[in-house]
DNA sequence: TGAACCGGGATTGGATGCAAGTGCGGTAAA
DNA sequence: TTTACCGCACTTGCATCCAATCCCGGTTCA
């Protein structure tokens, strides 16, 4: 009972099958760092967390791997799988292809309101400035994505929004958390490229807003590769 | 066993597990459209027919659900997924972009025996014009195929080439099967454009072949789309 | 005649049971 | 002391089992 609760607290979508909820979270706690890189998933423990049988975190697990988030090993079990800088450049290409792609489709088919959200997104991204390191980071981040799904919702295409979901997946949220964490080097330079994006949006400029966002999306996701490659204390 | 060994012709891998086995043969019959759109998939019926229990089939259902292949409805089961001709073009919008990227690396990173592939699969292609129509259209979709796949192999970028795998395998063959299938104006249209894509990549023009190929995958998805939305006689 | 209702059969969702596989620690031998 | 081996505990993979849900037919009532 105790467990259910954790499992409501934690789950967003009720009607859901129990798997597909335990998807979610497990996405969660990968993306966000707090099951580190090469930790084991054992079905019984987290059966017995979420107080429902092994019969759903085997599915939950399998749709994981699936994914790229876990390696099943046979017989063994499900381990959280890392990335190389090399693959996080690989991931910054193809999606900066797309976000690129998103952009200059935004620039014909941007309203009021998201033309709105985006300006705001990137107040809240200067606002963010002031604060203490961690909070910073943390607001940060949240405009950043603000900004990102804006654009993205703006472009209107169901498939493209899929497709950068899947890549934005395979990259868990902490790495990059730890790269920009105290960082406002590079917090700057990316509130920077975010100014010019919208602004090339705005102005309509389909080749120049899809370069620039096309670079900044590299340009991140270097920045974080190379973090990894430098701190490269991962689980073997 | 005589169902044992149906699955054991018709499934490639044999260390893997079971569940993974059935994402294989499940993706074949959906993406060839030997199950039609529309139609249910049982958990008895196919545990009976590949002579499994239930739970690997499941299991294999909701991974392809996640996939997109069908659609799980609550209690009543998991139905095979059709596109829309906006889907289609929607994809051929993602597609195309990526193809494109595959090209523009393809321009620097081709070595000889790719190069020699690449030719081979269009002189292949041209011979399957003197075909009968269905062997010329199979035959010359293997050809596509592997022009495709060769460039993608040359870009030499991983995750690049998981992505447009995720986006291959969301149309179906059987509707460009459909759709090509003696319409020898629209293969010859097609081989015409791999020409020039392949003469671009082989003479390094970065910017044209990666135009090229992402108008060529766009103009393919737009013939598909066409066709869907003129034989839009689908399941309900 | 038509709409609301109810029960049975079919089907799924999830829990449990059981055999098979794997790695690890302890022990014995070199 | 080091290495090879063996057995045990743990974990997974799949099968089976039970309850909950849903649809579809027939039946009843307005």
């Amino acid at each position: 009972m105790a467990d259910e609760l954790v499992l409501d607290k934690e789950l967003a979508v009720h009607g859901a099958s129990l798997s597909d909820q335990l998807v979610a979270v497990l996405q969660r706690r990968v993306i966000s760092g707090e099951v580190p890189i090469g930790a084991w998933l054992r079905h019984e423990a987290l059966a017995e967390e979420f107080g429902v049988s092994r019969t759903p975190v085997r599915e939950a697990l399998r749709i994981l791997a699936d994914q790229g988030f876990v390696s099943i090993v046979p017989n063994r079990g499900a381990r959280v799988n890392g990335l190389s800088g090399h693959d996080i450049r690989e991931i910054g290409q193809v999606r900066g292809e797309l976000e690129g792609l998103a952009a200059a489709l935004a620039c014909d088919r941007i309203n009021d309101d998201q033309t709105k959200r985006m300006t705001q997104s990137w107040d809240a991204f200067r606002e963010s400035l002031d604060e203490s390191q961690d909070v910073q980071t943390e607001r940060w981040m949240r405009a950043n994505d603000e900004f990102h799904s804006v654009i993205l919702e703006a472009a209107g295409n169901h498939h493209l929004t899929l497709t950068i979901g899947v890549l934005r997946r395979r990259l868990p949220h902490n790495i990059s958390f730890a790269t920009y964490a105290g960082n406002s080097r590079l917090i700057k330079k990316n509130l920077a490229e975010h100014e010019a994006i919208a602004k090339a949006i705005l102005e309509q400029d389909h080749e120049l807003a899809r370069r620039l966002m096309s670079e900044h999306i590299r340009n991140s996701n270097e920045a974080i590769a190379h973090w990894v490659d430098k701190n490269a204390a991962q689980a073997p």
